[in-house]
DNA sequence: GGACGCTTCCGGATTACTTCA
DNA sequence: CTTGAAGTAATCCGGAAGCGT
């Protein structure tokens, strides 16, 4: 059995995480522990960044590493649509500083809208850089334009074709993150938007962790269940053992070549077992104590 | 060399839209 | 036709790290 690696100090849900590593690396499912391994990971591309990723780069053939007009099928916020966003999240002000002004006249994030970070900034960004070309955007469009002329509605969802769902999940098989060139290239060619293959990687990855998650929990249900099974099997085990030592008389030698214990294999001597067999295959079988000097059970003695 | 601000990326939580039973 | 559930694209927020000043 795949040790249960349980740290002291560690807590129930430490352990469940450290049992993600059931899955195999081939596996959709990334047999990654959620917090510590994806955040190492996450920090090795980021220590990569930015010059790196140029040698990480070749999972997807592409002759132009240069960002190129991003070409897209799909709706971001129209700028009236996006102007009732930040007027309708209240929470949002504190972070955009230009409360009175249209961000997305904002031509340079180093301008003075530079001072205020974080997300609205990086909306303004992505809204900026990745302005829906009219010519690309024939089949979402045509649903949303309705919807567009009304104004009534602040947020479109695309549907991704089965083309499009089926080339991000081979690429997530070969790379469950991007770096800017491969997500460019990617982007390119499943005409959408670089943000929307970020996001879609992002939500892959989400789905990801929830289903090993689920896994994990039904591998440990498993484990308790088994567990529960082992201790009442050993709870009736005593009883019986119990019984037997009260129906002996004393010092007799069965009594006592069956609880002698042997200090050298730190394993009850005897081996009458009344269910040894059944613990000897048990997966949860524990480590060895350590070993403690007793001067009562000296090996020269017992042995 | 350390502090600071900015940018970028990511994960987690959540929202909102679509599809289907 | 309506409705609720499930799936998922999109958004928001905060943290971490790199980089320039």
């Amino acid at each position: 059995m795949m040790g249960l690696h349980q740290d002291p100090s560690d807590s129930g849900l430490q352990l469940i995480l450290g049992l993600a590593l059931t899955a195999t690396p081939e596996d959709t499912i990334t047999p990654s522990p959620p917090s510590i391994s994806n955040n190492l990971h996450r920090h090795h591309l980021t220590t990569l960044r930015p010059n790196s990723y140029s040698s990480k780069s070749s999972f997807i053939s592409t002759s132009n590493s240069e960002p190129e007009p991003e070409p897209s099928l799909t709706l971001g916020l129209s700028r009236e649509t996006y102007r009732q966003q930040v007027v309708k999240l209240p929470r949002n002000i504190g972070h955009n500083k230009v409360s009175s002004e249209d961000p997305l006249e904002q031509t340079s994030p180093h301008s003075a809208i530079s001072s205020f970070s974080s997300g609205r900034v990086k909306r303004e960004r992505d809204l900026s850089c990745e302005e829906v070309d009219a010519t690309e955007t024939e089949r979402v469009s045509s649903r949303a334009s309705d919807e567009e002329e009304d104004g009534t509605t602040a947020r479109k969802k695309l549907r991704l074709t089965k083309e499009q769902s089926a080339l991000l999940e081979e690429s997530f098989k070969q790379h469950s993150t991007l770096n800017p060139k491969q997500k460019q290239a990617l982007a390119k060619q499943l005409s959408l938007r670089p943000r929307q293959v970020e996001v879609w990687f992002q939500n892959r990855r989400a789905r990801t962790k929830l289903k090993q998650t689920e896994v994990d929990c039904e591998f440990l249900k498993k484990c308790c269940e088994t567990l529960t099974d082992e201790n009442r099997r050993l709870q009736k085990e005593l009883q019986e053992l119990k019984a037997l030592k009260l129906a002996q008389p004393l010092y007799m030698p069965m009594s006592a070549a069956t609880l002698t214990m042997c200090p050298s294999c730190e394993r009850l001597g005897g081996g009458v077992g009344v269910g040894g067999g059944a613990s000897a295959k048990s997966p949860f079988s524990m480590a060895p104590k350590p070993h403690f000097f007793n001067p009562f059970a000296n090996p020269s003695a017992a042995c």
